[in-house]
DNA sequence: CTCCATTCGGCAAACGTTTGCAACAGATTA
DNA sequence: TAATCTGTTGCAAACGTTTGCCGAATGGAG
């Protein structure tokens, strides 16, 4: 049915091994005979089938991409860039999506293994055991998470959370929320721990109120208890939760930033689009995935392990705004800087 | 290296093809050797391997989603059901993106037809005889393109077209803009058709304003030439070209819906958050990825070769309000209505 | 006790490739 | 002229499964 090697050995002539050869190995065959094979391939519409390739060469030129959530906005610009660079070096990607459960997570990994090069396993919920464990059963590269021994890129939140701390205690916020994200994240981890270190060492307070799934629905819910805590500004785990508190303060005439300042994180496409617009901590998702993909795919030749980070930027727009103890110099200088975007 | 059929065999003292049917067809083993060899199966830690099976059954259990733009927030739902439902039926899903380009979609297919049992293509950009002419090769679903003779599931925006039109003309707007979206696209001709003659029905007047890029940036950009027009009311392809062109309309001061009513099509996540809410036509993506699984993998069963139309809804936001010709009892209407939400 | 039916498990071929080895021709070297 | 080398091709085994076929064992019926 399908066109084989086998067709197009008899078609022109040759052995197999030559058809074998003129596509796996080219320089070995002699141009005359190349060019031959390669036409009458090419007229009987034959393609390599890669899976009997794989069964003898044991790479299958196949990578999986797990993910938390695909419909969470900050990870369809990762996967973009990731199955584009891969493509590129002829690789094709299965991706998978968990559902932030760690359970279908280690599943879904065991399911890939024997069937790809590597997983890139992006912002993971497993624990720091199961993966060490499913790690030798296949080629891992994390995103998103710090593990000794395991090739990662991370983005610097704690970095990217710091800045936000500053800024809103430039503005002279004195009392801050941190709306906490998902338990098992190593990203939440990083940036309550920047947070909490940033706003004690200025002798400022910081409620952490979670941890909360990463959607839009429990950043609405949380407004009630944001405004219970007094605080006059908030740090959100992610853009998606910001956004929802955003809207929910706005719907209980709260203003923002007047009353409430608001900072998210990762600068999905929406963050610019919300009104006011959202101040937040730009994640480079498209690099961490172009870069995720060179460390896979380079983790076969040699047994390099590293660990790249990736910057973060704050990205400061309109829903952060003075807080109650705002130096009159700081306050014009900051409200300049608002201002411009 | 990795633990095979024979290893298990080895362990439990059976030949592989009692090993092979212990897990392809376990009715015909003995319940207690069964029982046996998953055990060592499982102690052994063996999984089967895939491409193996696939060379001889001659099906992958793999399926291709290819999407023109990952990115493009319309897709990532339906790309998690279609995943989702795919793996629940044991099946893994292949994830490519053609960048809006059918040259691109064209080699992709074609690359991905050996190793899957069928493909997905969503939104697709090449012409009918390039589709024609792959199906050939491989199994094919189409979503949201209508060809004779080929499986598809399509959204009916025909019909949200029109309804999205006779509410712009019952809030009295008699001069309308169809920004339109990208070139090959079946939706794209679809929405003009409907919009044009639900339009001329009424005796009103329809610009066209297109081909574009179906990107916030072109909604945008689209900002000058919709003003020129003179038209009070805009549809536009989708929801981030609405979106686009709401905020530029608003940064040149352009009171919506006050002056210009904007109406998108898709309601993806965002439009319920942009201010004002964005009217829209509601899109069922992630049922239309579900049926398309389904279609596709019904496919090999029968030859059946059905088309299913799902359905689509007018959902009234805030970016429509009555137009010069409104007339005071439509008006109220509509304005209770839009009030609502 | 014999015969037949049924159940179970082994044997071996096959799927479409890759690849080490050997064969051969022609060219180069001593 | 013989020996060696180089470039090109063929041969056949191997990868990890599935599956049609056959034989052995078991048990029930007569």
């Amino acid at each position: 049915m399908a066109v084989t090697i086998r067709d197009v050995a008899r078609a022109s002539g040759v052995h197999i091994s030559t058809v074998s050869r003129t596509f796996s190995a080219p320089h070995l065959v002699n141009p005359e005979t190349r060019s031959r094979v390669l036409a009458t391939a090419e007229q009987l519409g034959y393609r390599p089938n890669r899976a009997a390739r794989a069964l003898i060469t044991g790479r299958t030129h196949n990578i999986g991409l797990i993910v938390a959530d695909i419909a969470n906005p900050f990870f369809p610009p990762l996967i973009k860039a990731a199955e584009t660079h891969a493509r590129r070096r002829d690789y094709h990607v299965f991706v998978a999506d968990t559902d932030e459960d760690p359970i279908v997570e280690l599943d879904l990994v065991q399911a890939l293994a024997k069937q790809v090069d590597g997983i890139l396993l992006c912002s993971p919920r497993m624990s720091d055991d199961q993966i060490e464990q499913v790690r030798r059963e296949v080629p891992l590269v994390v995103v998103n998470r710090m593990i000794t021994g395991l090739p990662a890129v991370v983005m610097d939140v704690g970095h990217g959370a710091r800045e936000a701390v500053r800024h809103l205690l430039g503005l002279g916020h004195r009392h801050l929320v941190y709306l906490a994200g998902p338990r098992g994240s190593w990203t939440n981890r990083e940036i309550r721990r920047a947070a909490g270190a940033t706003t004690r060492a200025a002798g400022a307070d910081l409620t952490v109120l979670g941890p909360n799934q990463p959607v839009e629905e429990t950043g609405a819910a949380a407004a009630e208890a944001v405004l219970r805590t007094g605080a006059t500004a908030v740090l959100a785990y992610n853009d998606l939760m910001a956004i929802g508190l955003l809207q929910s303060l706005q719907d209980r005439g709260v203003d923002v930033p007047g009353q409430v300042s608001v900072v998210g994180i990762d600068d999905i496409a929406y963050s610019g689009l919300v009104r006011p617009r959202l101040t937040t901590v730009a994640n480079p998702t498209a690099a961490a995935g172009r870069t995720a993909v060179d460390m896979l795919l380079q983790q076969g030749d040699d047994g390099a392990t590293g660990q790249v980070t990736l910057r973060t930027d704050l990205i400061i727009r309109n829903s952060t705004g003075p807080g109650p103890y705002a130096p009159a110099v700081a306050l014009n200088a900051e409200v300049a800087a608002t201002v411009k975007e």
